[in-house]
DNA sequence: GGGTAACTGG
DNA sequence: CCAGTTACCC
């Protein structure tokens, strides 16, 4: 069994001990972070090898910044996608685990409609495309991780209506999205669960995730060689909900696969 | 018995876990507290009146702020000096406990020789001369605690050779906090001990408390009047030297009195 | 609402 | 070194 997570941890450096917590329950062989917030020196590389997991970090002071957690060692091991552009930010890192390519991606938010954030988010899905097309095939076998910053359908947002045109639900950024599964990927969750309503953020405002008022934008993207291994993908919401230590916005994403 | 402490306890709300454990070891009467750090709404009261202490505070943002917890109702409390100028901080607050007054005081840091705020800490000790002058008589019972920021003499001083010309140790300062003496004050710690070496602050930088490099800047002065009641003046380092909760870098410092 | 940074006061 | 602040990001 090899278990895949992917968490938007929302700084690592204060969310350690959860982390830790989480792992006790659910101890996952793989485990990407986003939103490091730290540079790589900071990253807790000791803790996590006190547990068994090698760490592959590409931090960034304050913003951004991901890694992956492996109990196998990875080989080539790459950071960014290639391009000067959007690799100035630490928003992905890549390595292969025999001939499993895993990909850990932190996508921008985007801010808001019509600014700068927003095209700057549509041009990097666009430049992963690219990096996708340059460096992969879809005949290899990929688990693409991370935080989207979309959600793809409506099913994956508590309420359609009321967050019309607020940032991870617009036609432009699910188009984006939807370019990888073009290119070759599969959502992982609504395979195995065409209709079920989950979310994995939901904002600290308002006690939202109370009121389970949440968006799916995490996801596991595996290509079509990776299907028949796909036991089972689920949220765990417990650390979301955890009110000590303080949580991250975002829940962890854990794949099960067979291989 | 009544025991009245000093503290400057450099931020009230992130420090209260740390008050309140102390309390259990020295239950005093009267907790005077300086630089609270907060505004009058945010004062732990609820946590307070719990422990049986009704408090009367003078809070500000960010910076200052002085209270008064006693077991005992306070009258006729007032805050400020009556000065206009000096009274835009919220440094002193004072009330009578039958015929026994109780003045409770931050006076300004002074930051170092020749700025403004050096100037500004001579003439708040000026001022503070004034008040007394206008609203008290050394012959009344008076009880004036505080973080004073001098060290009277040389032997209120870890190594003077060191702390030559450094805030809180130059003539200018000494003069102005003997004038408070020269009113009508004793300095209650060295009328008990006068040959005692004991300091009630240590700077936070480069574990200058497990040296004991500190300097004694808080003090319980008193009116003659209280001589003959005086029992006892202690500097309790313990709340300094905890590492968990964070201590304030001022220790409190406890009169005790039979009246 | 919760994290970061840079600044200021002590 | 340890508080507080404002400003930025999500």
């Amino acid at each position: 069994m090899l278990r895949v997570a992917t968490w938007n941890v929302n700084s690592i450096r204060s969310r350690k001990e959860l982390v830790f917590m989480w792992l006790e329950r659910v101890p996952v062989e793989i485990l990407c972070l986003q939103e490091l917030k730290t540079e790589t020196h900071n990253f807790p590389f000791l803790d996590f090898e006190r547990l068994g997991y090698k760490c592959y970090v590409h931090g960034q002071k304050a913003y951004n910044g991901v890694a992956i957690c492996s109990k196998f060692g990875l080989e080539d091991v790459f950071k960014g996608i290639g391009d000067a552009k959007f690799d100035v930010e630490s928003r992905v890192i890549g390595g292969r685990l025999k001939d499993l390519w895993l990909i850990n991606c932190y996508f921008p938010h985007g801010e808001e409609r019509g600014g700068k954030k927003f095209y700057y988010k549509l041009e990097f899905y666009d430049a992963f495309c690219k990096f996708l097309d340059r460096s992969f095939s879809p005949s290899d076998k990929i688990v693409l991780v991370g935080d989207m910053n979309v959600a793809l359908e409506d099913i994956d947002v508590y309420d359609p209506v009321v967050l019309k045109d607020t940032i991870g639900t617009m036609p432009e950024e699910r188009q984006a999205l939807r370019r990888l599964l073009d290119w070759g990927f599969v959502d992982a969750f609504r395979y195995l669960y065409p209709n079920k309503v989950e979310f994995t953020w939901w904002d600290y405002i308002g006690g939202a995730v109370w009121k389970n008022q949440g968006m799916r934008i995490d996801y596991i993207f595996i290509t079509e060689h990776l299907l028949k291994s796909l036991k089972d993908v689920f949220v765990d919401t417990w650390a979301r909900k955890k009110r000590q230590p303080k949580p991250s916005d975002h829940a962890p994403v854990v794949g099960v696969f067979e291989l």
